[in-house]
RNA sequence: GCGACCGUAGUCUAGCCUGGUAGGACGCUGGCCUUCCAAGCCAGAGACCCGGGUUCAAAUCCCGGCGGUCGCACCA
């Protein structure tokens, strides 16, 4: 980490109109950025890869849901509970306490059961730990954005703290549209908030932020994931809850039990890979496993994806949690609908037995409206045990009693297929926080190339593609410049254009910016026709004839030869 | 939320202690120059975080707010 306590990465994003402190001219508002320009195609860019990996390839569907959602959601999935911390301070020395960790340690009594009321009345006994002073009362700190939903008496509703509720309320919906299968996933790419107590540093810590989320829904009997042997080699840095150490394979990993099952491990590895395609040092990257203490309400696991960066070291981008049937099983028990797959077996149970087969041509002509109710007390199996003994039944109804003999019912022998069963699918989440993404995406890539500042985003990230530029600022030359850059526009391609100063600022400024090419008009031109493709990292030149020029470079963005070209 | 430090053009900063409304550099705009890698010339625009107090007078002193950095606490 360098020791420098400003911000240079933000300062760069700021300065070049990535990102913007929101609200500025009323003074700021923390934990709240704009996205600026630049910024905005980068963050697009980001999330478009992220699709590309998470969601077109695995042959997963995206959704995007509301971001305010009735109190019943987060009661369900534990967030009201769960979210909201109780908080003393001392009305002496102003030193904060967690209430409900201050009676435990003091008191040794478990709060888990205790109402807010007992809190108060045992934090009466305890004074402040650092100077003996009165504590105050517990203040509660709701991390979730409270709002309404409709006018007078109208429903409590919060603004979502994670985007993942709406895919498991949507579980029926969306289990049927994939075709009643597992495993099968659903990502979604949006906002949620979280009203942080103090966001700092930046984008790492925002209220308002996005995320882009994979709820992988599996079969919890089953430890393989058929698509895990595409990336199984991959190395990863892991760094497990008893701080372990490890650079091993996916499968590895997997083998020695460190993690849950593969389809777990499939998403630390495509976690990984997504990160280096968008450009981050392959070094840059590790996974570390929570400790119990750590791990989230809801989650059984959880691993941090950290990237190292040069102001705040290594920092969290995404969570891969293993979140078991926890948000299903909840949403089943508070919305009282169903929320389960079926799952058939390899193979199909057999189960033997004997059952009483009930003649129905006879039961219904003899007991008429009563034959629907004796059908079915007959499929309890204490029958056959009665029926083997006395050679008949004997049912009890309401004001009856009936007895059913051999006319009435036959012994039989059958085979029972059982070809599988419902249950609540187990769900593995990888959970990525977009702005902090980009922002390790511009610390990894903004660097000093002999003198020149140079971000070195990879051309296909980059926000903007092409700079055109006139060798001088002449008329002649300016004219097809401007065509050209006309063209690329036309093509779907940012492109900028410049006339002022010198072309080595002009080349000096694209190269700040991240643009991978420049394209020169120069003398040469108005005699051949042909004008010069610069690239941003290694200022290397080759010529082309203008009617290519386009296609040249969209073929160095699609076939990827920029590779060659530029060093990245 | 607490504490410490801090807040001057787009950016970095001088001035603040010892009150008299602001100077520089880079950047920006226009012009000149320039035949391939920023920082050559001329001109121009641009700032004291917000509110209140003290004072004849506040960027400067005092109080509050907002914002920033760091530490504590929090961080699903």
């Amino acid at each position: 980490m360098e020791k420098d306590d400003r911000d240079k990465v933000l300062e760069f994003a700021i300065k070049h109109g990535f990102v913007y402190p929101a609200y500025e001219i009323y003074g700021g508002v923390s934990g709240f950025f704009d996205y600026g320009p630049l910024g905005c195609i980068l963050k697009n860019k980001i999330e478009n890869k992220w699709r590309e990996i998470f969601c077109i390839k695995e042959g997963f569907f995206e959704i995007s849901s509301p971001t305010i959602a009735p109190e019943e959601v987060f009661i369900a999935s534990g967030h009201v509970e769960n979210f909201i911390d109780p908080l003393v301070y001392c009305n002496n020395c102003k030193q904060a306490y967690r209430a409900d960790h201050l009676i435990e340690e003091e008191l040794k009594i478990d709060t888990k059961n205790l109402s807010l009321d007992e809190m108060e009345k045992l934090l009466e006994k305890i004074c402040c730990k650092k100077c003996g002073g009165k504590l105050s009362k517990i203040i509660m700190f709701n991390l979730m954005f409270k709002t309404y939903i409709g006018p007078l008496n109208s429903r409590t509703g919060y603004l979502r703290p994670e985007t993942a509720q709406n895919i498991f309320i949507l579980f029926n919906r969306l289990y049927d549209f994939a075709r009643r299968k597992l495993p099968f996933g659903i990502v979604q790419i949006g906002k949620s908030y979280r009203n942080e107590i103090s966001p700092r540093q930046g984008l790492i810590r925002l209220r308002e932020f996005t995320q882009a989320e994979l709820e992988l829904f599996i079969n919890p009997k089953e430890r393989k994931y058929s698509r895990f042997k595409y990336y199984e080699n991959e190395n990863l840095y892991l760094i497990t809850n008893n701080n372990q150490e490890y650079k091993i394979t996916a499968r590895e990993a997997v083998d020695r039990g460190i993690f849950i099952n593969e389809a777990f491990a499939y998403c630390i590895v495509l976690t990984k890979i997504f990160l280096k395609q968008i450009g981050i040092d392959e070094n840059n990257i590790r996974f570390r496993q929570h400790s119990k203490e750590e791990l989230a309400h809801y989650a059984r696991d959880a691993w941090d994806c950290e990237i190292k960066t040069k102001r705040y070291g290594w920092i969290e981008v995404a969570g891969i949690a293993y979140r078991g049937d926890y948000d299903l099983r909840m949403h089943e028990i508070h919305s009282k609908k169903e929320l389960k797959a079926f799952v058939t077996y390899e193979r199909p149970i057999i189960i033997k037995k004997e059952i009483l087969e009930p003649n129905l041509t006879l039961i219904g002509k003899t007991f008429k409206k009563k034959a629907k109710q004796i059908l079915e007390i007959l499929k309890n199996e204490k029958y056959v045990e009665e029926f083997k003994k006395k050679g008949k039944v004997i049912i009890e109804l309401e004001n009856d009693t009936i007895i059913l003999d051999e006319r009435y019912v036959k012994l039989k022998r059958v085979e029972q297929r059982i070809v599988g069963e419902k249950l609540i699918p187990h769900v593995v989440e990888p959970s990525f926080g977009i702005d902090r993404i980009l922002y390790c995406l511009l610390d990894n890539n903004l660097k000093e190339i002999d003198g020149r500042m140079v971000l070195t985003l990879k051309p296909e990230i980059a926000p903007i593609t092409v700079a055109v530029f006139p060798l001088v600022n002449k008329d002649e030359l300016n004219a097809i410049a401007l065509k050209i850059y006309e063209e690329f526009k036309n093509n779907g391609l940012y492109a900028i254009y410049d006339e002022k100063d010198t072309i080595g600022k002009r080349y000096y400024k694209a190269d700040e910016l991240g643009i991978p090419f420049a394209i020169t008009v120069d003398f040469d031109t108005l005699k051949d026709n042909s004008v010069t493709i610069r690239f941003r990292d290694t200022k290397e030149q080759i010529r082309v004839k203008i009617e290519d020029v386009v296609k040249v470079v969209e073929n160095f963005l699609k076939e990827k030869r920029y590779q060659k070209a530029c060093a990245l």
